[in-house]
DNA sequence: TAATTATGAAACTAATCGGTTGCAAATGTA
DNA sequence: TACATTTGCAACCGATTAGTTTCATAATTA
């Protein structure tokens, strides 16, 4: 079972709870109220999201708190940064490559 | 048939393919050499990468070139703008409590 | 022209995925 | 104590996925 944040984050459902639990610890019941499915399958998403430790989760009483792991959202950034220095620089070899092209 | 960027991005070889092709544009055969599949396999991974519009093509003769569509890429930084506010307000947070700290 | 090369498409398969239903455990409340 | 609430877990199902094998098409080359 694999399980890492590009597996993660390819569920639109699982990107709507990233979202929502971003700014603020919720429950799943509270989660599972913003969508149309069964709290069940917010269990089941919830679960994934934890296995990546794209979120943290804390017990108080018999409601458990889930909350996003910002940190690991850093991964994703880290692995942008390669294809972020290529386009701030593309637009040189775009010319190059256009150019190129046009001699061809 | 979803195809969206974080479908695309979610299998390995598909960013593997990604990075590969970033920096310059490669033929099918070309990109297959550096995996431990079939050419075909790659064949479908591209069909994903541009039915979501991260790679684009050109023919020349009877080979097809796939480079990197960097300006789709941008969408995925553009998802993580959100969190990224996030994580730079929680490090002030962070930056405040440790000066506080620092002060006592 | 005939053979070779580069490629995409179709059919098939085993594995995985997202969702549902049912149930058990733990906690809180009357 | 008896009952309600909150939750995770397991079994199951239909759809999707990644990969393989086979085949057809188009372009190059001998």
């Amino acid at each position: 079972m694999r399980r890492d944040i590009f597996q993660a984050i390819a569920d639109p459902t699982r990107r709507a709870i990233i979202t929502l639990i971003a700014m603020q610890a919720m429950t799943p019941n509270a989660i599972a109220a913003h969508f149309a499915t069964t709290r069940q399958s917010i269990s089941k998403h919830l679960g994934v999201l934890t296995a990546c430790e794209l979120v943290q989760h804390h017990q108080r009483g018999r409601e458990i708190y889930y909350q996003l792991n910002i940190h690991k959202m850093k991964e994703l950034d880290q692995w942008l940064e390669q294809f972020r220095q290529i386009w701030e620089h593309r637009f040189n070899e775009l010319d190059q490559i256009l150019e190129t092209l046009k001699q061809q």
